[in-house]
DNA sequence: AATGAATGAGTGTTCATTCAT
DNA sequence: AATGAATGAACACTCATTCAT
């Protein structure tokens, strides 16, 4: 939304159209022309906001991280306990409403940009980074005065950013909510999230 | 390889070289034209064997997974003990000669085939299922004799199913083998696999 | 046309569509919409036959050259002496029925390639080439038994070939027969073409 | 430039940039796009100066005509006679820095313009005549005294004007020096030009 | 069983031009 | 006088699929 005119911006419709599709349908199988149909803009408006497809692509993702970091964030921010907060993580996970029923879309473009060098499989390998610190951060007050290393915590966040990767990456599989529950199950008595 | 003349069949050629270029470029980056070009088949050969492109993913999908299963139960057949056979799973996991650098290829065909009702789908959720089945027997022979009931043991397949989703689904974005060892350490302690 | 079946082919239809099209509009002002629509060819079947539209281009260059030849030299063949060819080379020249009023279609195509590697101006030079050797075949009948060293006939082949070079690119431009007129009087005198 | 303020003209930068592009890559090869961006100049600024692509590409014909004639005029000022004013001619056509090594820019654009009345093919009939009005006003001088009729020197002025042209039509084609040289070895024979 | 030739509908992208400001 | 945003139509090219042989 512009906050001025309070118009959503010809761009900003675009990335919000593009993000839905490409999600929902993958990259590939969503055309140009389908984006700009649903958002209602002309093609050669499109180029002259995007040099690329690609380009739209990747905008998209990086939007969606911020999104996705600040929606997180406020879901968990009002636990009582930073164990709390890790299981609102699961939570979290476990919703579609938040989340989405098609698994990670990080996960799901980084499938049709196989190449090592692509700037997708960048944004992907950026944000799963970018979540694992927050994981760690979340850990590290959760084992403050409990004597642990900061290695020790690195390993920690490595440990529940597997099991959430897991557990996302088997839900839309499955279609139901086991891989959410199992996983949490794991983090509860790994990390002593337990009330 | 046809058994009987020695030489590969055409419907075979077709298999092979479409189960690489699909998992290498992705099903909708992958044309027809590619495969019957590399595999050295006319194009209306093609259409003799498989009645659309996606029957041809289907079939390409089936036969990987028999021999993926066959594969990793030779791989940790001559194992001393079902925790070491367990251990050997994640070896063979991180091992891109056995699986591949690219992540789980039903995973990623998956991801293009986001239609709830769609046949690949249901192939990925019979090899996912399937999977899991085999690693439910392999920990019922390891937790033999310590008094587990069924429930319990098929939650530690699950679990260990979702260790190793997650090491799967990591892998491949970052490049590097410390989701595969995350996982593993957290399947020893969780199940005990220490020697 | 196939000698068999005496049916145009469509490779052909192509080649002969787009040569009249590149010829009267110019290569990038001719779509290739424009050419398969006029040739009564689908595009997909038009991309089977020529990778690329410059491709066609340049197949219709060479293809073109040798019918050039060939009608020049039929055009020439029943003079009764060398001179007399070379003075019929004008009036093929000046003839908008054998030699087109737009210019030569040569030159006019290189002068939207002027990328120096580029394959059309290689066509080009090779066409222009050859032309002049003709020339020069021509010109060493013509001077047999004068002493004329076989420099000095090299020489008179260029002088030839640049009078004609000059009268085909001015005569577009004048649209009028002074041009041709001008460089036959030149050869005339200059050879002693004279009957 | 702007002789009262010193800067160039939102209009001068457009023909400069568009007179050097058009020629390097040719008319429609060169997008509006292109100009602009290389002009510094917004998009709409163009419409407000030029009503189309083309008006822009005959207001480049028309000054590069002027500047043209002066310089070639300059170039040839100093001579100590007629003749060797016209040999000068030859010399600054062979030099690509006075020139260009692209061919003659109005054959080139007259080749993308094949439509007989189009404004273009006017300029560039105008821009030929006017070129061989001058070397007639030169060739009137150095054959006064011989006894030549007006009409001689007209003709004569055609025929130095196809040597010429033929010598600009060739040379990019062959890349080197023969075709301006076999010019102007026609040209000193039959004017005597001869120091 | 296998093929070469052909296709309609689609792809992503660029074009010269206009309009509201 | 100058602009940023937008456009419809066209661009070269590729798709999965079919058919006559």
């Amino acid at each position: 939304m512009d906050q001025v005119t309070g118009k959503t911006t010809v761009r900003q419709r675009l990335v919000e159209t593009a993000t839905r599709l490409f999600y929902e349908n993958g990259y590939r199988a969503t055309g140009i022309n389908e984006v700009i149909r649903e958002a209602g803009i002309a093609k050669a408006s499109f180029y002259a906001h995007f040099k690329t497809k690609e380009d739209l692509l990747v905008t998209c993702l990086e939007q969606r991280h911020n999104q996705m970091m600040a929606q997180v964030q406020a879901f968990i921010a009002d636990a009582r306990s930073p164990a709390e907060r890790v299981r609102r993580l699961f939570v979290w996970l476990g919703d579609p409403q938040s989340c989405g029923s098609r698994g990670c879309p990080y996960l799901n473009m980084a499938s049709e940009f196989q190449d090592a060098g692509s700037r997708v499989r960048e944004v992907v390998r950026w944000h799963k980074c970018s979540f694992r610190n927050m994981l760690r951060d979340i850990l590290a007050l959760h084992f403050m005065g409990k004597s642990k290393t900061t290695e020790q915590v690195e390993q920690a966040a490595e440990e529940l950013y597997l099991l959430l990767e897991g557990a996302l990456a088997a839900s839309p599989v499955h279609c139901c909510s086991w891989p959410v529950e199992t996983a949490l199950r794991i983090a509860e008595d790994r990390f002593q999230l337990g009330g």
